[in-house]
DNA sequence: ACCTGAACACCGTTCAAGT
DNA sequence: ACCTGAACACCGTTCAAGT
């Protein structure tokens, strides 16, 4: 056995940046951005707030790593194949790791530090696309107009909560009667939210797929 | 002349929803949502923080406010028109006044109550589609592509600084000789970025316009 | 009815001091 | 090298008190 030193071996690993930014993407996963704070990680971590600046130069820094962890579990395209169906998996694999961090698309905004793992995925996406044969210049389009969709897609499922097309007729039946009065001035609204999404709901992932391939099958038109 | 009452007719005019929206507006613009804060609000209307309260229930009602503002700024297409002429017009102007406002696309995140503002626009974009020929089931689909690319696109911008095609270029340029090191794992940014946009430049609202034909072109393509 | 002073329970970050 | 206590300059919001 060996000599009893003055140890702390029942104590938590040590910090250490990994550490920092898996248990802030935990904390944010489970409580929202608005609740992730460099005090309450702290503590989460068994540690004083301060210590954490040994690990990460600010908060700032703290999301840019906690960002580039979720583009980690994208899923790349491998360029090569068959282009349609790499970009789709990308695309689908993109908008499943925002759903699984819900505060990551709105700490998007305004961030000019492009990760590792982000340039990785993009990366392949250009490869992607070039060996599909598209121009420069329209692999430049092709990825903006996806990019801009698949982003603006999960920025718009954050929005209102119910999940499943059952909760959001329930919803839409509900909002029906809140806002009677508003709605003598919404006849569209009112004829296609009270007379289809009431009773037929509203299923993100189908709507996703459609606009992903309605994209994609427009971008496929303009092959050479 | 009127007797003297005890007047202050030289004071700020009284506090009102709108004047605090309006300045909440006009802080927001100049210095950014992280610089909007209830006390540096109340300094610019001459009066303390307190007194908002008054007119706003807290500040998640104020930002409720103020993005309905930003939805006031749309140009609604008009039903029974050239439909996809509207709806361009539309996704222009809707962008130009996300433009105008950077602090509004970050702040949408998580919102659930949508103002009257918001509710017109949309009101008249459904109309515009039905009017269109577009079945219950196909307008919902449109809209909700339509408005993901929108905003993701604008999302994006408000990501990487650089605004004229050649500011982006210098950037791409700059980026090349950065990143050095890793740019050997990224061979395909290195052709497109390197080789195209770094010297074609980056034109966002030429960007725009491709995603948005390609989206309009394809809807049409689904009319009966 | 509208405004305010003081207070409460928080923030991110710096800095000198500890081990 | 890594951690911390105390402090600074802030936050949003409540509440009782003023006019």
């Amino acid at each position: 056995m060996p000599p009893a030193t003055k140890s702390r071996s029942t104590t938590r690993p040590p910090l250490s940046r990994e550490r920092v930014l898996r248990a802030a993407m935990a904390l944010a996963d489970e409580r929202g951005a608005g609740d992730l704070t460099m005090r309450k990680l702290a503590k989460e971590l068994g540690v004083e707030a301060m210590s954490l600046y040994n690990h990460v130069a600010n908060k700032d820094d703290l999301l840019d790593g906690m960002i580039d962890l979720v583009f980690a579990e994208i899923d790349p395209p491998v360029p090569g194949g068959d282009w349609k169906a790499e970009l789709r998996k990308r695309a689908v694999s993109t908008r499943a790791a925002l759903l699984r961090h819900r505060w990551a698309v709105g700490e998007m905004e305004g961030r000019s530090n492009h990760g590792p793992s982000n340039l990785k995925v993009h990366d392949a996406v250009l490869g992607t696309l070039r060996a599909a044969g598209f121009s420069l210049e329209m692999t430049v389009h092709a990825m903006s107009v996806q990019d801009a969709y698949i982003y603006g897609f999960a920025l718009q499922q954050t929005d209102m909560s119910p999940e499943s097309p059952e909760d959001f007729a329930a919803v839409a039946r509900q909002q029906m009667t809140d806002y009677a009065d508003a709605l003598s001035e919404l006849p569209h609204l009112v004829e296609v939210v009270g007379g289809h999404v009431a009773e037929a709901g509203y299923d993100y992932d189908a709507e996703f797929l459609f606009g992903l391939d309605l994209i994609l099958d427009g971008l496929e038109r303009l092959l050479p």
